[in-house]
DNA sequence: TATAAACTCTATAACAACTATAGAGTCAAT
DNA sequence: ATTGACTCTATAGTTGTTATAGAGTTTATA
């Protein structure tokens, strides 16, 4: 099949796909006599496991790594396991991140209440002060 | 004062004032006869107003639009609120993706407790399979 | 058979908000 | 005069796509 019908078929944009190849997550693609590559099954399969890599956010240098683990079946699960406690503790560091500043967000909200000219917006004057602190 | 003064005094880096500039969030400081940028007192406070406005993750956009706003006194703050709304409302969507992506890779971290090979890794069997699901 | 439509190719720029670098100029001190 | 610290502009890199231009290929239709 040619790349549009693998597009389809994967969900993927054909601008991606070749995006996959140049970084080298999948292989080079054969091509046909016009230039045009050439994908099979496997690289649908292959594209899956991506896809599905990038919807729980891994990198795609992470992702190279799991499938070079995955090519090597003799190795152990460890660095599988070690690559997702440290993104899971990412992603959970972030979402601490993110409550933080959302507390932050919300204090600062409550210091205006519309119908002021911006003279007098709460908002305003508490970004200029360099704490976030507001009464 | 120069612009690494400028940037000692407010943590912010010599390129991203530099930045700054070019985005037109602050103006065009004055040079002197060597051509180096000089700064005042204004310049230290704007650029903390910009510095605590991305540490609540506005955009350069949204600081650049605050910042119009709050150079016309009369304007009412509508727009401020509007603008802190919408983000809150970004951060709360960006919290619950992230907190849902966590418990997708808990789970798939559960399918594989270590020393096993990579073969019969549950992770690398459960990111094959498309929807993410494991026991 | 000519031609148009739909597809593919490569290479390059855009996005956001910086960071880093190269190569040149300025300034103060020795 | 020269060193060192600073500054200048312009450009490329970061991440993972998306979008574009300009050219070539294949398929369907007139």
């Amino acid at each position: 099949m040619k790349i549009g019908e693998l597009s389809k078929v994967t969900g993927c944009s054909v601008q991606t796909i070749r995006h996959y190849e140049k970084e080298q997550l999948i292989a080079s693609a054969e091509r046909s006599e016009g230039n045009f590559r050439l994908y099979d099954e496997v690289a649908v399969e292959q594209l899956l496991f991506i896809k599905h890599c990038r919807s729980l956010d891994l990198s795609l240098p992470e992702i190279r790594q799991l499938l070079g683990l995955s090519r090597s079946p003799g190795a152990q699960c460890g660095d599988v396991n070690r690559m997702m406690d440290r993104h899971i503790e990412q992603i959970e560091a972030r979402i601490q991140e993110l409550t933080k500043l959302n507390e932050q967000l919300r204090m600062l909200r409550r210091s205006c209440s519309n119908r002021r000219t911006v003279e007098q917006c709460g908002i305003l004057r508490n970004l200029s002060a360099t704490p976030v602190s507001s009464g």
